[in-house]
RNA sequence: GCCCUCGUAGCUCAGUGGAUAGAGCGCCGGCCUCCGGAGCCGGGUGCGCAGGUUCGAGUCCUGCCGAGGGCACCA
């Protein structure tokens, strides 16, 4: 990548100017950024200002030393000293035209780094197996998918983990509503808990059942029943998130059910090992977690007094599972709601004997559903809430990723169901994909004219000279160190912003610059950067599990499409 | 009350301590003999308030104001 190479040419400039400078002991970390002004260079580093306290110099001065010492490059045209103190690089059109060769050579693979030989799991969704997944889950599904995405294109050995709460109360509650639901379909008189599942999926859930088993489980003993329809009655909703994710085109490596953990006998033993490190105890009947040992504000139970480990019992006992299994990051991705169990988790990792930094909570904010302005309200208890195969029918797999993926995770996202829905200006992943299929067009029509792509290396890049032609090269070769900052800040909207200015900057080049021409040079320049270009918003949008389509259905009233 | 996140353009939002803070939407005006006009070009307004750290703060720290969320032997 240009970045580390560009960076490489500061050290050594660094090196050879130590002396110079009377700089002793290590080299300053070299930072190098992209100006946001053209004038300011290709590349520029603030060495110099970081630098000037150190050796009792002004930061000009010291910047001039190191451009006196950087190296002769074949990439580097000049430098410059500029501002308070920057260290402004030139760069010679070189490099442009290496970064769009990589793109045309590598397709898919444009923009993977090499492997690190480091492990991450990422644990997300992880809803209870007691309703349809809707769109709250959809973001932390699309967040945990893209940040596993794009850390595996950073290096990383990536596994997805999906965790089952299959136990506990809220399970009870399930299964209890469920009963209901099966018994009253055979008339005989039940009633769903206060407290329960009330919604219609219920029935659904239940009706499956009666499918199955007929009349049955009615006459069983009542223990033996529950038991039966809970088991039965999660596995089917479980099937149905696993469909659901499947047609989000969301992947999981490996589903772990809370249950295991419990039947495993590992809750017990995570217990028993906290309450020998000193930070379990008992009060009250209960098993507490000196959890104010590492700043939550109060100590947390582990085990009921009635007995029951609690979630956070289960929680303890994943932990040193995970651990266990050798990562060296474990990423947690968890709805705002949740920002007060982080500091007990990883209290937990410490207490357990762990390194609580291995352990990264990912927060987002929540997602509001509307429809034209209008707040849909939901309620999962009452039943009455828009699930997210609802949503994928109506609005679509790449919209619904790309408009959750396009805001911070510290944004709380309007999801506007009829706007997200609409192919226009307020819904930008039309404007990336139609980018996409517009360069796909232009290589067809090439194709019946007749020119084909030659191999790159063969092609002399030269012609691409406008400005447009530039800055679509300078996106093109960014996108390796785009891809990298977006997995470091765990940030996968940067790669949504990066995507539409990918867009953009082709279909400014698509109006200024004719592709296909009689002037044979310039149109295979053209071309390969057409190509180019179309790799990178391939590759981005892939990332974000986002389609990239050769071609698009024309809008209806759309004036091109009147004569075709 | 305590804790977390957020407050940037009329609206929705970007902006990992750097130079003149950006994009889309909306509004006004231009651009199709030609590869897809779902496009392109031009037009302008802004970092909640007050201190502090720093050569340099939208970004870090403190306080205040405002919004959302969390403070269970619930998930």
């Amino acid at each position: 990548m240009i970045e580390r190479r560009v960076a490489e040419l500061v050290r050594e400039a660094l090196r050879a100017s130590a002396g110079e400078l009377g700089l002793d002991g290590a080299l300053p970390e070299v930072e190098i950024s992209v100006p946001k002004l053209r004038e300011h260079g290709d590349f520029s580093t603030n060495v110099a200002l970081a630098l000037a306290r150190r050796v009792g110099r002004p930061p000009r001065e010291v910047a001039e030393v190191i451009a006196a010492h950087l190296p002769a490059d074949p990439v580097l045209a000049r430098a410059e000293v500029a501002g308070p103190g920057f260290l402004n690089l030139f760069l010679t059109d070189a490099w442009l035209h290496d970064a769009l060769r990589e793109a045309v050579r590598l397709g898919p693979a444009y923009g993977r780094a090499e492997r690190l030989g480091r492990r991450v799991q990422v644990e997300f969704v992880s809803a209870n197996p007691t309703g349809p997944l809707h769109v709250g889950h959809a973001r932390n599904a699309v967040i945990g998918d893209a940040i596993a995405n794009v850390m595996d294109a950073a290096g990383w050995d990536v596994q997805r983990e999906y965790y089952f709460n299959d136990a506990g109360r809220q399970m009870e509650l399930f299964g209890a509503s469920v009963e209901a639901r099966y018994l009253q379909r055979f008339g005989v008189e039940a009633e769903v808990p206060p407290d329960g599942y009330h919604g219609a999926y219920i029935a659904d859930v239940a009706e499956a059942i009666a499918a199955r088993h007929g009349d049955a489980l009615v006459r069983l003993p009542p223990e033996e029943r529950a038991a039966r329809i809970l088991h039965e009655g999660s596995a089917l909703v479980l099937d149905q998130i696993k469909a659901t994710l499947e047609r989000f085109r969301v992947r999981f490596d490996r589903y772990l059910h809370e249950r295991e953990l419990h039947d495993s006998g590992q809750v017990t033993r995570a217990v028993e090992r906290l309450r020998e490190a000193g930070y379990a105890y008992e009060a009250d009947g209960a098993v507490w977690f000196r959890a104010t040992a590492f700043g939550d504000d109060k100590d947390r139970v582990l085990i009921r007094a009635n007995g029951a480990p609690t979630y956070f019992a289960a929680d303890c006992a994943y932990l040193v599972d995970k651990f266990s299994r050798g990562f060296d990051r474990l990423i947690y991705v968890w709805g705002a709601d949740h920002h007060g169990d982080v500091a007990r988790l990883k209290g937990a990792a410490r207490a357990l004997g762990y390194d609580p930094e291995v352990v990264e909570i990912v927060l987002y904010q929540f997602v509001t559903l509307y429809r034209g302005g209008e707040l849909v309200r939901m309620s999962k208890r009452a039943g009455d809430i828009v699930t997210l195969d609802e949503l994928l029918d109506e609005v679509g797999v790449d919209a619904t990723r790309f408009t959750l993926l396009s805001r911070s995770n510290d944004s709380p996202i309007d999801f506007d169901i009829e706007l997200v829905k609409r192919r226009s200006m307020d819904n930008p992943v039309y404007y990336v994909q139609y980018g996409h299929a517009r360069i796909a067009s232009i290589l067809r029509h090439a194709a019946e004219r007749g020119v084909g792509l030659r191999p790159i290396d063969e092609v002399d890049l030269a012609p691409l000279a406008t400005e447009a032609e530039r800055d679509l090269l300078r996106a093109i070769a960014e996108l390796p160190g785009r891809v990298l900052e977006a997995a470091e800040l765990r940030a996968p909207h940067r790669l949504a912003y990066f995507a539409q200015d990918l867009a953009a900057r082709f279909h400014r080049f698509y109006t200024e610059c004719r592709v296909v021409t009689d002037d044979e040079p310039l149109t295979q320049a053209r071309l390969q950067l057409a190509a180019g270009a179309k790799v990178a918003i391939a590759n981005v949008l892939g990332l974000l599990g986002v389609e990239a389509p050769e071609a698009m259905e024309r809008l209806e009233g759309d004036p091109s499409d009147a004569g075709a």
